[in-house]
DNA sequence: CGAATCTCAGGCGAACTGATATGC
DNA sequence: CGCATATCAGTTGGCCTGAGATTC
């Protein structure tokens, strides 16, 4: 087996007993292992759209808004209209949420010891480079000819727009 | 922000945006990425047992049934039983279910060709090998007190099934 | 106007728990 | 007996499509 059969293979076991070893490690605290995802994102401070929470964790605005609702229900996340965009809502960690995360965070150590674990310190570097690699290439296709039904979405950075002032 | 907190979130935009491209490319034929990994594992000739599917898939036997029972109506897959074990299936792919399986892995073509041009030759050798060491880092060294997602949902069964009639 | 952002309704494949039947 | 393998039943979370409303 020539290695582009193995690679997808091997990422595809990667990720699936990550995902699982986190999710049985937060088991206990009812979070998911998404949700949980969604609260680190969120708790590095800034108040972030949705459309922004989609992309930094891998996910889209309509699997976000369920989840971000849960989430505001267990008054771990507020929402809040963006002072300047009024089609957009920010969200950010509560007090509690980020009390929550820190816990669940400290739940989840074991996988990212493990995970480290298995690479020397000086390697790191490598496989961090290697998964921002893999990433970045395996972004939105370019529609390939046989145009699948959906044209694409084409996400690419459009990081744009301080608009002007403007009350919701 | 660390390489810890870093690995994760990069394994998982490097999955996920795969499993997606992936899915894109073989929306046309109705099969599923997932799906298409099992025939796949199928795709290697030999007959196998749910048990060792699931395995090579990252998958787990409930999960694979049913989808093993969808290849099946289509006419990809055949199961029979074990010829010394009576416990256990065999599942191997028809000869339409090795013509699909070819014409999916020429849609998903392209996937593979961007994963590996992500690459310089002399460095596949190094992914595979970090990949396949986040796989067995993670896979499941500890049952962490076990790790149900729910609560326990009040045991109230005691319905006793119709025998399912195995016959051979 | 077009483009972007969120909301809502609905469907669905996949993952999981738990129990049961059967064979090793 | 214990253990392994598969099946059945049911639930859930997450992802997707498609449509609509509002705002830039």
């Amino acid at each position: 087996m020539n290695a582009a059969q193995k690679m997808p293979i091997l990422l595809r076991a990667a990720y699936l007993a990550m995902h699982r070893s986190t999710n049985s490690h937060l088991a206990r605290s009812g979070v998911t292992a998404d949700q949980f995802v969604l609260l680190c994102v969120l708790a590095k401070g800034s108040a972030l759209m949705q459309q922004d929470l989609a992309r930094r964790s891998s996910s889209d605005p309509n699997t976000i808004r369920p989840m971000l609702e849960i989430l505001e229900g267990r008054g771990l996340v507020t929402r809040q209209w963006h002072p300047t965009d009024g089609r957009a809502r920010t969200a950010k960690l509560t007090t509690k949420g980020l009390k929550t995360w820190k816990k669940l965070n400290a739940a989840s150590e074991p996988v990212r010891e493990r995970l480290l674990a298995a690479f020397r310190p000086a390697e790191t570097p490598t496989v961090l480079d290697i998964l921002g690699r893999i990433a970045e290439a395996m972004e939105l296709p370019i529609s390939h000819g046989t145009g699948p039904r959906r044209a694409a979405p084409d996400k690419i950075k459009t990081r744009r727009r301080k608009p002007a002032r403007r009350k919701r």
